[in-house]
DNA sequence: TTACTTCTCGACAGTACGTCGAAAAACTCG
DNA sequence: CGAGTTTTTCGACGTACTGTCGAGAAGTAA
């Protein structure tokens, strides 16, 4: 369901095709959610009839997948100096968040659709599985080293926690009009949740 | 495009219907995503034709509007002793998740689903929003008023506080497999949010 | 019975999906 | 160039679901 049925290989004409339904739904995807997408205007984006369309997808979900492929590893990137550390770090989680958060401000409508479309829709359950287990699997194997090294106080599993942090990063995100406005809450709270107490600078509130 | 169009009052046959179709969309919404119900097996559900239908809901949207408000009440019971109360209850915010979790655990579905399916669709929209902002607003103020006792520290703005913490608690609960196991690691964490250093019993962890 | 409201359903029209097979366009190689 | 092959295009078709309309059956009360 995610693979293209009919072209094999060679840099073509057919490819600019290929792009061009990808940008259409890049941009109705801005506009709308999946749902309220229908093949007959991606087709008509890139300007072939809507049979053609099914030459090179065999639905729109899976051009929302390959729009997502080729997103993930943007999402991940910027985390590892966070990730990879130890300690209340909060220059380096403050680094992880903002370029999350442009990313967010951008495609936000996008990203957010993918979320809520996921459950009931395998190859998009899939990807967002696979997006949350590459950032919990890192940030519970960081909590626990915080944890042995007295750095963090003990509580929740550090997987579980670290799932929790993922839950609220995303859903803040999703939810948000304004996302960059939400990265320094988003540290102070993720920071809360792991070292509890923490040096921190307190505007004054 | 929520009220039954054809029926004005009188408790008779097209009542017992009505509680079919709802009990029917209920047990459906367990099993399935609202997208992939069809208004035939809500009829068939109810031994009446697809068109029947329509002279009890106006679309299988209604339907989940009104099993969704015959909830809200449940949704926000038990949650008055830790939302007009003061600093770090840890008893009390856990009298007010269990029952949530609980509630989760019997409809997680339905409510993931109807969660899901609000952006795009105004009616679900409302009646999250509507949701939301009465737990927010009301532990906005409570926040207030723990810092102006000096009971927290100073941090993100109250109100956007209290949006992540509803953030974080709808999103775990809705990606939880067993609401009810996460409570105590909820509570845990909401109160870290809120007051980041407080006495609390770790189990060895 | 009559008159009225409540309820039911078949028939229709609309929209979107996905498939098939014929054929046009592009490319390959002799 | 031109025959053969692959890539690309599209109209026609069948299916699934939605929502509306109007005729009429069933229930209720005088």
């Amino acid at each position: 369901m995610s693979t293209p049925p009919g072209r094999r290989r060679g840099p073509s004409k057919g490819d600019r095709r290929e792009r061009a339904i990808l940008e259409t739904a890049r941009t109705l995807l801005a506009r709308k959610p999946l749902a309220d997408i229908t093949i007959d205007e991606l087709a008509a984006g890139a300007e072939i009839s809507r049979s053609s369309f099914y030459f090179y997808f065999d639905s729109k979900l899976s051009v929302l997948v390959a729009l997502l492929h080729g997103m993930a590893g943007e999402l991940g990137r910027d985390a590892g100096p966070w990730l990879d550390g130890a300690g209340p770090d909060t220059a380096a989680l403050r680094e992880a968040l903002t370029p999350l958060a442009r990313l967010w401000r951008e495609h936000g409508r996008m990203l957010a659709g993918a979320l809520a479309a996921a459950p009931g829709c395998p190859p998009l359950a899939q990807w967002r599985a696979e997006l949350r287990s590459a950032h919990v699997d890192r940030l519970a194997a960081r909590i626990a080293r915080d944890r042995a090294a007295g750095l963090a106080p003990a509580g929740p599993a550090p997987r579980v926690l670290a799932g929790l942090i993922d839950d609220l990063r995303t859903a803040a995100l999703a939810g948000s009009a304004d996302p960059e406005a939400l990265v320094d809450d988003l540290v102070t709270v993720e920071l809360r949740m792991i070292y509890a107490d923490f040096a921190e600078d307190h505007p004054a509130g």
